[in-house]
DNA sequence: CCATCTTTGTGCACGCGTTCACAAAGACAT
DNA sequence: ATGTCTTTGTGAACGCGTGCACAAAGATGG
């Protein structure tokens, strides 16, 4: 039986062995003392308590240029996703395949969720429908949704949502990139605040957790 | 003089006022007692220290569904970043208009890199060719990578790497949809780990820090 | 069956970020 | 000018997550 033990674990991941095995502990005893984890059993119990066993169906919503990226990207299908359809409201993309699936018109979309039994949407579409689209997807039953557009959805209670913003990402790189050019600044007459000085606690600096929308 | 206090902020926000005071006091003192920020001042002052008020010239490789869908991203005018270039490998695509902006191969990226003194790449390239673009860009002077390709980066010291996983946001949503299905599972002979149990902290809530690659 | 050795699971202490609470600062009215 | 009122800026307390260190558990060998 190959297993593994905290150490190995903890060093290949970088991280400390005893956090690793304080959260292997909140998903039950699977390790044996002396011996370390069985492989396939740990891999299996982390898979289920993620999510990752199971069959998830998604509807993509707006299907321009980053919803024909998302219905081709390949990390999906590995994760238990399952695109179940791509949706858009332009009548002239209907039927139009996109990663080997036609495409299909946003009326239909009430019933798609139904038939497929979809409890997680992705919009993509432009700002503007993106709040009409949430709320059609709510209404038929979807609880999670995962919004590209560069709008803050409101949802009913009970209904998840989480936002990607594309530019954030490269906003946290542009603000590192900022500090390493870093001393030069204080020669534009402008004191450099406090906040420069301080040292990245890790690998994954975050930014201020306070910013304008 | 139009202000604002941080009381009305913190609401807004949707966090606590001490927090909102204590973080705005890293950047220096620019409240006044009594009246609140001044809000075209502060938007001033915080825009500075995030790198908004520079212009972040960044260069874009592998003009897919994703890149092209990036290259027409709204969003990163307004946050200061500028697209110098699309870059593709592909010789077929060299010279068609994506954005509004002609693709260049990636036989001249040191020149474009050098000539338009860039700092900030992405990477949106397949898996496979992604390191081999990073090492040209770090070797180009870039010294910041944001990546959508699914591979973990090697890079120098000195040099900030971001990756973008798009299946990890429809991963969490699934793990916050697995809870709400919840107690059911309990009905599969398998007891439900403790983590199953513990209320989630904020709006944000978060999986577990170490899950396998 | 007992001794020894390895590795888990976890109580406890430490450190950091968040929140509380208040003194200091400034505006504004009298 | 003096007093009052509002809001900032921050010292101190609190709470939570991380890491240390060790007892318990089990394997393995004599």
């Amino acid at each position: 039986m190959p297993t593994v033990s905290s150490e190995e674990l903890a060093a290949a991941a970088g991280v400390n062995s005893a956090k690793l095995r304080k959260d292997f502990s909140y998903l039950g005893s699977y390790g044996t003392r002396g011996v370390g984890y069985d492989v396939e059993y740990l891999v299996y119990q982390i898979s289920r308590e993620l999510g990752l066993t199971q069959d998830w169906p998604v509807v993509i919503v707006g299907i321009g240029n980053l919803g024909a990226a998302l219905a081709n990207y390949g990390g999906f299908a590995s994760r238990g996703f399952r695109v179940a359809a791509l949706i858009d409201a332009d009548p002239a993309m209907a039927g139009t395949p996109v990663a080997g699936m036609p495409v299909q018109h946003t009326d239909d979309l009430e019933k798609i969720i139904s038939d497929n039994g979809v409890s997680i949407g992705v919009i993509s579409t432009p700002a503007g429908a993106a709040q009409q689209v949430c709320e059609r997807l709510v209404a038929a039953g979807v609880t999670s949704i995962l919004n590209f557009a560069p709008t803050v959805l409101s949802v009913p209670d009970g209904v998840d949502v989480r936002k990607v913003d594309l530019s954030i990402e490269l906003q946290i790189l542009a603000f590192h990139e900022q500090r390493k050019a870093g001393e030069e600044a204080a020669a534009d007459g402008v004191e450099p605040p406090a906040a420069a000085k301080q040292q990245r606690k890790g690998p994954d600096g975050d930014v201020p957790a306070v910013m304008p929308a």
